[in-house]
RNA sequence: GCACCCGUAGCUCAAUUGGAUAGAGCGCAUGGCUACGAACCAUGAGGUUGGGGGUUCGAGUCCCUCCGGGUGCGCCA
């Protein structure tokens, strides 16, 4: 019998069977399996410490009963009880092997992690931008980490509806379409549009604070616009249309297409039955004007009111954000919904998903499970957020393409001989990947310190060293003249040194890498085994020749080459990155 | 004032959410290219996990309390 893809889930059921046999089953009991570190096995499972301390009993006699029941799996673990109660797993060579042999291809990876979310549908919010202004540094992560999100979840298994829920309909295109009617220069606005809206915004927002004739005009211009009016919406619907225009080109480079563009103009019309029914619900209350909820159970958001309504009248994001919960539910039915923003509207979001709860439950709707996947700052070298000198936020257009560039200048110094439309596009790749990585191979909840030197200085977690670790692979089936598609594997033996065997345990571990970034919703946990996987890689290739002449060490070499570079391929490709051949 | 997040090696960060001797990378020291790519590898030094108390078989992780940093708190999103 061949192990199936996750070796984790696979001992956590033999474990329960085991279990159950005893009766710890109705008693809470939990395996606890997890990747263990190497000197005690590849797998352990921890479970029966808590179990005995829960129920007053030996936890190393309890794990020998277990143990003792486990018979069905010694053909391909040895299986050892150590310390108070831990049980460890070791794959045996033969089943690493096996392991190997059946995971040969992304398809066949991605076939064994759907399982797990199966039939399950998410929308992921993410990226989000206001438009008529260009994206800039603080944009980064939302983008780059919901990407990576949305691949994992979609690898497991669900249905991914990618949101891009812009903001487009701000209180700034009434002094934006004063401007656009007065001053724009069309020449501008057909090179670089956002240059022009943003230089059109500032011109009409100096204006307006100038001349207060300005200003009342700018407030009529908003007014049109909300009322409907022809002429206002074109320029509206033009500048949101060459808006998103320009961020796509940001998209493209990241790998990143949405599904639908849903904004907060979208919602528009939604929300006056978000009034209607968290009023009818009593969930809601007039203050100070203002139509406001309160949650009188919780220590804060019981005297800081949840603003769904302003005193004017008018919605704010918390009436489109209510609007677009249901919207998510009655539309698209999804079973989750991720809401990749910033930390710092961790109350907002807060206020929003008791707010959106209770008033699911008032009107007995199922609410979708709702993430907050908050993210820290990009800070610079100062440890303050990251800025121009003069104080200005740093352009993601600008910001890529000087990765490009430093990129660019790193290969040409090493590759002077490459020619120049190959070190381009070698640059264009290590470049967008290393601002990319950088950002996803740390925890996303702290802040994180932009440096160049450290993400495209090529050593250490990078992605250049993942990327390396791949061309090198690829070269070695070039030299000896072999089709990577096609590897000579056949006749290959179990691994055998301990280069060998720690490659392929690890690679055996893909499984449980996915799974813990998928299901925390962090995809560091994935940059960290890939950077492992690199490296025993790198060790495997420094002492071990893989082209020697007895056949079936080579063959079971190259099977450990192809795996590992299918298994980093697949890795990348779930970040978001481009592997390449070459570098 | 109230609330949330953070504090781990000289530096940048991990630690599978309470598990085994706290691990990587950078930097530093030493060694390795007539071996498939040295953008690499091997070995080594480096820690009272901000301080103190508590919970238990077990705490970087949970609770309390100080210290230090960040963020948010009625009509921007």
């Amino acid at each position: 019998m061949s192990l199936p893809f996750n070796i984790a889930s696979h001992l956590d059921t033999s474990l329960r069977a085991a279990a159950g046999q005893l009766g710890m089953l109705d008693r809470g009991f939990e395996p606890e399996v997890r990747v263990a570190d190497p000197t005690h096995g590849d797998f352990q499972a921890n479970g029966a410490l808590a179990f005995a301390k829960r129920e007053k009993q030996n936890p190393r006699v309890l794990a020998q009963q277990i143990v003792d029941r486990l018979g069905g799996l010694a053909g391909d673990f040895e299986i050892g009880l150590a310390g108070p109660g831990f049980i460890n797993f070791r794959l045996k060579p033969a089943a690493l092997l096996a392991w190997l042999l059946a995971y040969d291809s992304e398809t066949h990876l991605q076939t064994g992690a759907a399982r797990a979310r199966a039939g399950q549908k998410w929308i992921v919010d993410y990226s989000s931008p206001n438009t008529a202004k260009q994206m800039h540094v603080g944009h980064l992560r939302s983008a780059v980490i919901g990407e990576a999100i949305c691949r994992l979840l979609a690898f497991s298994g669900a249905h991914v509806v990618r949101d891009n829920h812009i903001g487009d309909w701000g209180t700034q295109f009434g002094k934006l379409i004063w401007a656009y009617k007065r001053h724009l220069d069309p020449a501008a606005l057909a090179a670089e549009p956002l240059e022009e809206f943003e230089r059109l915004y500032k011109l009409g927002n100096n204006a307006a604070a100038a001349d207060s004739a300005v200003l009342t005009a700018a407030q009529q211009e908003l007014v049109r616009l909300q009322n409907g009016d022809a002429g206002n919406l074109a320029i509206w619907q033009k500048i949101n249309d060459a808006s998103l225009a320009a961020f796509q080109q940001i998209y493209d480079q990241l790998g990143i297409k949405f599904d639908v563009t849903l904004g907060e103009s979208f919602y528009n019309d939604k929300v006056d039955r978000v009034y209607r029914e968290l009023t009818a619900g009593g969930l809601a209350q007039e203050s100070e004007g203002a139509l406001v909820v309160f949650h009188p159970e919780h220590p804060r958001f019981k005297t800081q009111p949840f603003i769904v309504r302003k005193k004017d009248g008018a919605s704010n994001y918390a009436s489109t954000d209510l609007a677009t919960i249901l919207y998510r539910a009655e539309h698209f039915q999804v079973d989750g919904a991720a809401y990749v923003i910033d930390f710092r509207q961790s109350d907002h979001l807060a206020q929003l998903f008791l707010t959106a709860r209770k008033w699911f439950e008032k009107t007995g709707r199922k609410l979708p499970q709702l993430e907050h996947v908050d993210f820290g700052t990009v800070l610079g070298e100062n440890n303050k957020p990251l800025q121009t000198r003069d104080g200005e936020h740093i352009r993601l257009k600008a910001l890529l393409s000087e990765a490009r560039e430093r990129a660019y200048s790193l290969v040409t110094a090493r590759s002077p001989e490459a020619p120049e439309a190959e070190r381009r596009a070698i640059a264009d790749i290590v470049g967008v990947a290393s601002v990319q990585y950088a950002d996803l191979a740390q925890n996303r909840s702290s802040d994180y310190v932009f440096a160049w030197d450290k993400m495209i200085s090529l050593e250490g977690n990078t992605a250049a060293y993942l990327l390396y670790a791949v061309a090198r692979v690829h070269s070695i089936f070039r030299k000896a003249g072999m089709d990577v598609l096609q590897p000579p594997i056949a006749g290959a033996s179990a691994p055998a040194t301990a280069a060998e065997i720690n490659l392929a345990r690890k690679l055996t571990q893909f499984a449980d890498a996915v799974q813990l970034a998928t299901n925390s919703l962090r995809p560091h946990y994935l940059c960290t085994y890939l950077h492992e996987l690199a490296g025993e890689f790198s060790t495997f290739y420094g002492a071990d020749k893989v082209i020697v002449d007895e056949a079936p060490v080579r063959a079971r070499r190259l099977l450990l080459c192809h795996r590992t570079l299918v298994v980093l391929e697949t890795g990348l490709h779930l970040l978001g990155l481009r592997p390449l051949e070459r570098m």
